[in-house]
DNA sequence: GAACAACACCCG
DNA sequence: GGGTGTTGTTCG
């Protein structure tokens, strides 16, 4: 085995597929697949993953050597690279993003670019371009400007480039010293040092105290002596110096009690035996845990895992970004102690990498974490679940566009393991799956402490305005607000700012304030006091009079958190306001100081965004307000609905989860809407019997899967035409079930100065497609590309914009 | 994605 | 001729 296939880091179409590599002969048996290599790629040196080893090529020409590995291990294990290859077929992406995706960004190779002086020769003008060195980085070489002289000096044969792979990732090192010494051997030491070696004599002094085989420089450093004298030391030969690795804890400052399982109610019972049967059996099964908030999820999972790790099987838990809240982490590290690795984007580049070794070299059993961990290099994986399952964060944006989910069923099949998807409100796909026994449902009706559900009024926003009421609280809201203040007793407050936010309008011609660049309108920020187009960045100043029509009854409208607060201070001027919204919660930590603040009973209200929808869980919330139920369903998205329901039923469900029963406040201005009326209800069947039949008129999942083609240009006419040439050529390989709509304007027709149309195609069974796509791309990525023609092919899309 | 060869263009 | 900018090809 002495070539090595590789899949090197470009992602392009024209190198998305093996090289290869001759391997030398010192690295072979050493090189193994799955590890990272460098090697030359024309001109340069860059990184590359083996994919797989053999014998010979049926390159034709002479191959070249690779340089050499870039892991001691294998970063990628078989079934991580065979999901790897699935993945980019399945969502049309490049192999080496998919690898990437897979590892933490630590991994991604670094490039450098350098000068070295071959010419040793006495030489004025060379000592002065390398500066007196052997050699310059291309990016100093940049700034002093001196790039062509370099290049002429590689012409003359006195320099050349060289280029070297780097891993960005650094694992932390810290200096030990041990001591071969005993005690006497050390008292007989310190006797023979001079006297004014006083900062020799106190380490030795606490050696001797502590008895330790091994101190850290930090330990030695405490005493009050200087890093020299510890060095000296070193030179007589009483510690010999190490460097060993340590993990970055982001949980060091923290202390977890140890949590013992709960006792479980009848119908958790029944609930988890399935789950530990198919644990026993080994077999792949999909279930669905369908619970209401407060009914003991999170105990399943726990005592699922237990049974997991009792087998010596190893666990992943996906949890929704927002949600990885201190709350849900300590459950899982009170029960589970070192196990667990957390691995969420609060973390630094460096604590992330930390926390993937410890999976790796087996010294953590169970994951916990956002979207991406669902790669965890588990090996022998007994469970994987994915709590919220209804949460569209699960599905990633940017290349590769994968689901979490279908890759957590694709794993699981691989290993003969259970995927546990909860929720309270399940995504309509899942439920229908569950309804069609592809998964296998189960349900947990009761609230754990036998809490009944909050009581949820809703209310009329249209009545409120005709009463002449024309605040942003109803004047139910009003006065139960006024009641918790009273008796101090906590209240949500939430808005629902996605879909409008606010923006500037002229009163008096209706001019709003747009993006140059971009068909969106700009949003009043208030703390920058700017215009702020969230596409492209642009900023602009507030107007105070109309560039339309100069009227100066130019105002902004909708409603921000900001004004929200403003109003509430108005009102109640004695009442204790936590804001959380994305300007509050920027700095790293900000977002569990903010809620610390809140439980501690240091505030009366906390108002926020969606961020405040999941996952909190304190005693003393009796009411929850929403302040416009409505703001997202009027998105062009056909989960408009079901994001609403959803939405609306998470935040009640944040009211009266303990001793205290709770009340819930939905104000709207579309009242007989059925997403606003069942999740007053708290009834998700009615729910999900009348969206279903929405989906199916509409031909909308889980009736039709979808896919969306996104062309953008500079062009209208190129772009416009280049979507039709493009569903022509789709509709013409595709059976005639599918149903396609467009090309149309996307619903931001134009972003950073470039328009952007669509075609959404929606099918049943379509072997053909995604090979057609392929081509498609393949077609007009080589064609187009230079012109700047960008295609974006979203499988399973959940951002129709 | 980046390097480079091939090519076109311009210089006065 | 030579410097400069653009385009297309190729990477094992």
């Amino acid at each position: 085995m002495n070539i090595a296939t590789v899949i090197v880091d470009v992602p392009a179409l024209g190198t998305d597929k093996e090289f290869d590599y001759l391997i030398p002969e010192k690295w072979i048996g050493i090189i193994e697949t799955g590890m990272r290599v460098a090697v030359p790629f024309g001109p340069r040196t860059i990184q590359g993953f083996v994919t797989g080893l053999k014998n010979d090529s049926s390159f034709s020409e002479k191959l070249k050597e690779l340089k050499e590995p870039l892991d001691l291990t294998p970063v990628l294990n078989e079934e991580l690279l065979k999901l790897g290859e699935w993945l980019a077929t399945d969502t049309l992406s490049f192999k080496i993003s998919c690898f990437q995706a897979m590892l933490p960004a630590a991994m991604k190779a670094k490039y450098e670019k350098r000068f070295l002086r071959i010419n040793m020769d006495d030489n004025p003008f060379l000592d002065d371009l390398f500066d007196g060195k052997t050699e310059i980085t291309w990016k100093k070489a940049e700034e002093q400007n001196i790039l062509p002289a370099l290049h002429a000096q590689i012409k003359l044969g006195n320099a050349e480039v060289v280029y070297n792979v780097k891993s960005l990732a650094n694992k932390k090192m810290r200096k030990v010293y041990q001591t071969m010494m005993n005690n006497e051997e050390i008292i007989l030491l310190v006797n023979s040092l001079p006297q004014n070696a006083i900062n020799q004599k106190r380490i030795l002094e606490y050696v001797i105290k502590r008895q330790a085989i091994q101190y850290t420089a930090k330990e030695l450093a405490e005493t009050g002596s200087p890093q020299s004298s510890i060095q000296a030391l070193v030179k007589k030969g009483v510690f010999t110096e190490k460097s060993e690795e340590i993990y970055r804890d982001p949980f060091a400052h923290k202390q977890f009690n140890r949590s013992a399982p709960l006792p479980l109610t009848e119908e958790q019972n029944k609930v988890i035996a399935p789950i530990l049967e198919t644990i026993e059996s080994e077999n792949y099964e999909t279930f669905l845990l369908y619970g209401v908030t407060g009914s003991g999820k999170t105990e399943i999972y726990l005592q699922s895992i237990q049974r997991v790790l009792d087998k010596g099987q190893e666990a992943i838990v996906l949890v929704p970004e927002i949600s990885l809240t201190p709350q849900m982490v300590d459950r899982f590290k009170s029960r589970f102690g070192d196990d667990v690795a957390v691995l969420h984007s609060g973390l630094s580049i460096g604590e992330k990498y930390d926390e993937w070794r410890k999976v790796q070299r087996k010294e953590a059993k169970v994951v916990v974490g956002a979207r991406s961990a669902v790669f965890a290099p588990f090996e022998n994986l007994g469970i994987i679940i994915i709590d919220e399952e209804h949460e569209t964060s699960y599905k990633q944006e940017e290349l590769p566009r994968y689901h979490a989910r279908d890759v957590a069923i694709y794993r699981a099949k691989h290993h003969h393991c259970p995927v546990i998807l909860g929720s309270a409100t399940p995504s309509l796909e899942t439920f229908a799956r569950a309804q069609k026994k592809v998964y296998h449902q189960l349900t947990l009706a009761k609230r754990m402490n036998n809490k009944e559900l909050p009581h949820v009024s809703i209310i009329d926003m249209r009545e409120e305005m005709r009463d002449g009421n024309r605040s942003m609280f109803s004047r139910e809201l009003h006065s139960k607000l006024e009641d918790r203040l009273e008796k101090k007793e906590q209240t949500i407050l939430f808005l629902n700012r996605r879909g409008h936010s606010s923006f500037m309008m002229c009163r008096d011609c209706g001019y709003v304030m747009q993006c140059p660049h971009c068909d969106i309108s700009l949003t009043y920020h208030q703390y920058t006091n700017e215009m702020k187009c969230h596409y492209c960045g642009y900023i602009s100043f507030v107007p105070s009079t109309c560039p339309e029509c100069s009227s100066n009854h130019i105002r902004y409208f909708g409603t921000g958190t900001q004004k929200v607060e403003e109003e509430l201070y108005k009102i109640f001027p004695e009442a204790r306001v936590v804001r959380m919204d994305v300007d509050t919660t920027g700095r790293k930590g900000a977002h569990e100081k903010l809620l610390e603040h809140f439980q501690s009973g240091k505030a009366d209200i906390l108002l926020g965004t969606q961020m405040i929808a999941k996952g909190l869980d304190f005693p003393n919330i009796t009411l929850v307000g929403v302040l416009s139920a409505d703001t997202m369903l009027h998105l062009p998205d056909f989960r408009a609905s079901e994001k609403t329901f959803q939405l609306l039923t998470q935040v009640s469900g944040r009211a009266g989860r303990h001793e205290l029963s709770g009340e819930v406040v939905i104000q709207t201005y579309t009242p007989e809407h059925y997403s606003v009326e069942y999740a007053g209800d708290q009834d998700y069947n009615r729910f999900y019997h009348q969206e279903m039949v929405m989906r199916k008129v509409g031909s909308y999942p889980p009736f039709y899967y979808l896919t969306l083609i996104t062309i953008s240009h500079e062009d209208l006419m190129k772009t416009v035409s280049t979507t039709e040439k493009i569903t022509k050529y789709v509709q013409s390989r595709i059976s005639n079930e599918a149903i396609i709509l467009g090309p149309v304007a996307s619903p931001i027709p134009r972003i950073n100065n470039r328009y952007r149309y669509q075609c959404l195609i929606k099918y049943k069974h379509e072997p053909e497609l995604k090979p057609t796509l392929h081509k498609v791309l393949e077609h007009y990525q080589q064609q187009y590309i230079k012109e700047g023609l960008a295609i974006s092919i979203d499988v399973n899309p959940y951002m129709m914009m």
